[in-house]
DNA sequence: TGCCAGGCGGGGT
DNA sequence: ACCCCGCATGGC
């Protein structure tokens, strides 16, 4: 499948907002190659969108898809939604600052915005994640596009991937879906497949989901639903405490495993879900060990090392 | 090699 | 409301 050229748009960016660390994290070489960002819009309609830094203030976006379409306008404010260009962290800012466990990183991740995905995406991320490294879920992402996406050429030659969608998912076996080494989280993919494809669950943007539609699919708990809507929505507010970030808590502030996630939501009140995420970013996402060497140490900044696989660099390696 | 690794559900108390 | 175990898989 070929696309075309839609129409182009220059933004402005704000202050602090950083394109380079915010098109890098947790990202795929299909969709970034260290200038040029891609980000699907629609998966169905193939409506394709890259981004480029024109110079340091300024974002190029241009459109491109399958055919004509009319109301642009809407599109570019869902890639402006999706860079998260104006969204205001200031107060986050002032927390971030501070905190003894994340003020290290502040001045190498400052800039940085999370980049909204869709909702399914978002879950294929967090299911991937459950019981496993960083390494290990990404990988399993990675042959989820590599084998099932859909690739499509963007005029010159360039080639992306679309995630497999629902359907797709639907109608091949698990055996197959295996192939992508996903183990027992592949029937969770299958049924959540389901659930989007019936209708139980769909991208419409007029439904607000909450972390009970989501785990009401076997195989969906807590920690999954809340990382997919903090992918998917922005909902900060939600505390993803896995046994990664748990231990991590109540050994940074002393506190009992089980009163991790209070401590955090008392630490970052509204900002719990993205506070996880860098915390994520600034200790490259290393297993749990070597996390808690990296706090003793007091190594608590991305270490940006070029022949190391991190959430910035993993982008280099796909 | 055996065991860990950003979960989860089911079954026990 | 807890605690505990098994569950695929890859990597060390």
């Amino acid at each position: 499948m070929k696309l075309h050229r839609i129409t182009s748009r220059i933004i402005n960016l704000p202050e602090d907002y950083s394109f380079k660390l915010t098109a890098s994290a947790y990202n795929f070489s299909w969709y970034f190659n260290g200038s040029e960002l891609i980000i699907p819009i629609d998966y169905e309609e193939l409506i394709i969108a890259s981004i480029r830094e024109v110079d340091l203030r300024k974002l190029k976006i241009t459109l491109f898809s399958k055919r004509k379409v009319n109301h642009t306008e809407t599109f570019f404010e869902e890639v402006e939604d999706a860079l998260g260009v104006n969204e205001n962290l200031k107060l986050f800012y002032d927390l971030w600052m501070r905190d003894p466990l994340l003020s290290q990183s502040y001045k190498s991740l400052k800039g940085f915005h999370l980049r909204k995905t869709k909702l399914w995406n978002a879950l294929l991320i967090g299911i991937c994640q459950q019981n496993a490294s960083f390494r290990q879920g990404w990988n399993m992402l990675t042959l989820i596009h590599k084998k099932l996406g859909f690739r499509v050429e963007i005029e010159d030659g360039k080639t992306t991937i679309i995630p497999p969608s629902p359907e797709k998912i639907v109608n091949i076996s698990i055996n197959e879906l295996k192939k992508c080494k996903l183990g027992y989280r592949a029937e969770t993919i299958k049924r959540c497949a389901e659930a989007f494809y019936s209708n139980t669950l769909s991208e419409e943007k007029l439904q607000k989901y909450d972390e009970k539609d989501l785990t009401s699919i076997k195989g969906i708990g807590k920690y999954t639903a809340r990382l997919a809507l903090i992918l998917s929505d922005r909902r900060y507010e939600l505390p993803p405490i896995d046994r990664w970030l748990a231990k991590i808590i109540s050994e940074v502030y002393n506190v009992p495993l089980g009163k991790a996630e209070e401590e955090w939501v008392s630490r970052w009140g509204r900002w719990c879900g993205l506070a996880a995420f860098i915390t994520t970013l600034a200790l490259d996402a290393e297993p749990l060990t070597q996390a808690l060497k990296r706090i003793q140490e007091g190594k608590i900044t991305p270490t940006f090392n070029e022949n190391k696989i991190t959430p910035l660099t993993l982008w280099k390696f796909t």
